[in-house]
DNA sequence: TTGCAATTGCGATGCACTTGCAATAAGAAT
DNA sequence: ATTCTTATTGCAAGTGCATCGCAATTGCAA
């Protein structure tokens, strides 16, 4: 019987998802490990990487693969939009309604099975566009 | 005054992009790489990657950051949404129409200036779904 | 034909992320 | 509490994709 391993919920693991938790932008793996190192000074940036890994499988957190930069993570895992700014990088939520129609509409449209989707919006920051 | 530079057709250029349109599936571009080197062996991955960038830059063709995985490159630069397979990978066109009326409603949710937006959607490919 | 900046090929480099491995430490069993 | 198993960590080295510096080449306008 394929068994899956049992997690331990780390000193590591812990201060990772908390502190992802307690903001809510959308920070890369090593902006993380400067929050975390506060707290826990000796961490390494692997395990960094990791445990958002594990967290992300479990559930508790998302990856967000967003267009050919580096890597972010979300610690809200419900499906929801962001937009990037084209000039500085940043990215935010867009409080917008979910449009789980899309699903359905590709799901004629196409031989695969859909099981999820992703919206990006690319766009100008506030901070870009009035000058900074 | 700015004057961008002046773009020159070379035969590398030329036949990238011939390539890239001759198919409809999204090369990599080392996958492309090898395509032209079918015609032209002496080519570096590393000139592929340039003009891929640049006809990007012109609207000729389009680059996908697609979720976490390499770069693909699509000959059709008009806004078109995709499928990725999460077994294998594959990534796929969705013939669904384009719902520009998401630009306008994040606009209403955000504060930025909204320029484009992309659409992915995740499932299985016919082929991994019915076993291979 | 000439001049010259855009482009190429090549190797080196960068960057983000991953992995192998020995040491450490959760947390279940005793 | 103590023991035991094995998941996890820190570290350093490794990967893979993409980019860069530079000298040589080559479009192409004059």
């Amino acid at each position: 019987m394929i068994r899956r391993s049992a997690r331990r919920m780390t000193r590591q693991r812990k201060i990772v998802l908390e502190e992802l938790r307690k903001v809510t932008s959308h920070p890369t793996a090593d902006q993380l490990h400067q929050m975390v190192r506060r707290r826990l000074p000796g961490i390494n940036i692997a395990t960094v990487y990791r445990n958002l890994e594990i967290l992300t499988d479990e559930g508790e957190v998302m990856k967000l693969d967003v267009a050919g930069t580096q890597r972010r993570f979300d610690g809200n895992a419900l499906n929801h939009y962001h937009i990037r700014c084209s000039r500085c990088g940043r990215v935010d939520d867009v409080h917008m309604d979910v449009v789980d129609s899309l699903e359905e509409a590709a799901a004629k449209a196409c031989a695969y099975t859909v099981l999820s989707h992703t919206v990006e919006f690319v766009g100008i920051c506030p901070g870009c566009r009035d000058g900074n």
